[in-house]
DNA sequence: ACTCGATATTGCCAATGTCAATATACCTGT
DNA sequence: ACAGGTATATTGACATTGGCAATATCGAGT
C-alpha cells in the first residue's frame, strides 16, 4: 500500500530505522549519517527529519527495539528452565549469545553518551537486570546462597556479565584471555565464582 | 625558548594534548574538534596536522599517556603495602580512583572505536592487569585462595572493576545502585566473592 | 472542489576533517 | 655570513555532515 507515485513512500520510519541497523552491521556508529541512510533507502537528505527530530532520536529508537529484543530473547531460553540456577546461568548465556548475534544493538544500546547503562542500572532496573535479581531472590530463599543483598549480587553478575560482553565485541572474540572466559561453561564458572555457594 | 616571534610557536603537540585534555574535562568525546583546539592554542586550523596524521592520532597519544598515568598511580598505590590481599584492594581502589579524578583519560582510553579494551587484555596484558596477575599469583602460592588460573581470575575482577568504573563514569555516580557499590569498603566485598576465600 | 495537515523535496548554512600549495623560521655546512 | 634544506605553520579549497527554512506534493475530511 505504500509507494503511490515517488512523494510520499510511506514507510520511511521503519525503513530508516532497518538500513540503519543493517549499516551497523558493517559500519562503525560515527561512519553511519542520517544522509547516507536517507539516500540508501531512497529519499532525500531531509526525509529522515520528519520522523526523527535528531540523530540521536533514531539511535534512541534503535536502542529501544534492541532493550526489547534482548528482554524477549532472554525471557524466552530462561522459561524453558525451573531451577534458579539452570535459569540464571540461561539467562546470562542469552546475554551474551544476544551480545554476539546482535552487535548493531549493542553498540547502539551501550554507546558512550547517552547511557544505555543508565537505562539498564536504573533504579527500578532493566528487564534484563530485573530477571536476574528475581532468580537471585529466588536461590536466596532456596538458601542456597546467603540472604545479603541480592540485588546489589545482580548488578555484580551483571557488570561482569556486561564487562565481558562489550570486551568481546570490541575484540572480536578471535584471540586473547576472553576467548575461553566467554565461552558457555565458563559463565557458570563465573557465576560460582561470584554466588560463592553454599553446597 | 618557544615562542620567537608567532610563526613556530614551539610547542603545539604538547600544548594540543593539554588543551584536548582539558576540553574533554567539560565536553564529550565528539564534541572536541581539531579546529577548535588549533583556535583554543592559537594555531591555524592545519598546525596540528604537522604533529598528528589523524584526530585518531591525537586520541591514541591521549590514550598512551593515560595508561601511563594509571599503571603509576596503581603502582604507587600498591607499594604502601606488603600482603598480597591488602595490595590488590589498594590497586583495585586506585583503578577506581584514578578513573574518578581522570574522567577525560577514560574517556579517551576506552572509547568504543579503537579499543582500550585490547590493550588492557592483550596477550601480554598492559601494566595494570599484569600487577593484578602478580598478587594472585602471590595469593594462590600463599594457599589462601584456590591455585586454579590466576589469570582468568584477573581478567574476571578487571571485567568487574572495569565494567564497575565505565558504568559509573556514565552515570555521574550520584544515583542508582551503584553509588554504594563503588565506595572502597564495598570494592572489598566483591573481591571476597568473586575470590571466594578459604578462611 | 477546497482546504488542511502530514510528508517529502530542494536550497542553504556552518562546522568539521583533511589535502595541497605556499609562506616562514631555524639549522647546517661552507 | 650566506645559501639551501628542512621542519613548522598558514592559507585556501573541498567533500561530508547535521540541521534549519521554504516550498512542493499528496491524502483525507468538509
Amino acid at each position: 500500500m505504500p509507494r503511490k507515485k515517488d512523494y510520499h513512500h510511506g514507510g520511511v520510519k521503519t525503513e530508516l530505522i532497518n538500513a540503519a541497523v543493517k549499516a551497523l552491521k558493517t559500519q562503525s556508529l560515527e561512519a553511519v549519517s542520517m544522509r547516507k541512510l536517507a539516500a540508501a533507502i531512497g529519499v532525500s537528505h531531509n526525509a529522515p527529519y520528519m520522523h526523527f527530530k535528531d540523530k540521536e532520536a533514531l539511535w534512541l529508537a534503535i536502542s529501544d527495539a534492541g532493550f526489547e529484543l534482548l528482554s524477549k530473547e532472554i525471557n524466552r531460553e530462561i522459561a524453558v528452565h525451573s531451577l534458579w540456577r539452570e535459569r540464571l546461568v540461561a539467562g546470562c548465556n542469552a546475554y551474551v549469545r544476544f551480545a554476539e548475534n546482535n552487535r548493531e544493538y549493542m553498540l547502539v544500546m551501550f554507546r558512550p553518551s547517552t547511557p544505555g547503562i543508565v537505562r539498564a542500572l536504573a533504579p527500578k532496573g532493566a528487564e534484563a537486570l530485573g530477571l536476574l535479581i528475581r532468580e537471585l531472590t529466588a536461590g536466596a530463599a532456596s538458601g542456597e546462597i546467603e540472604n545479603t543483598d541480592p540485588e546489589k549480587l545482580a548488578v555484580l553478575i551483571w557488570l561482569m556479565l556486561h564487562g565481558l560482553t562489550m570486551a568481546k565485541l570490541q575484540i572480536g572474540g578471535e584471540r586473547g584471555p576472553l576467548r575461553q572466559l566467554g565461552s558457555e561453561d565458563r559463565i557458570g564458572w563465573m557465576l560460582d565464582k561470584v554466588l560463592a555457594l553454599h553446597s
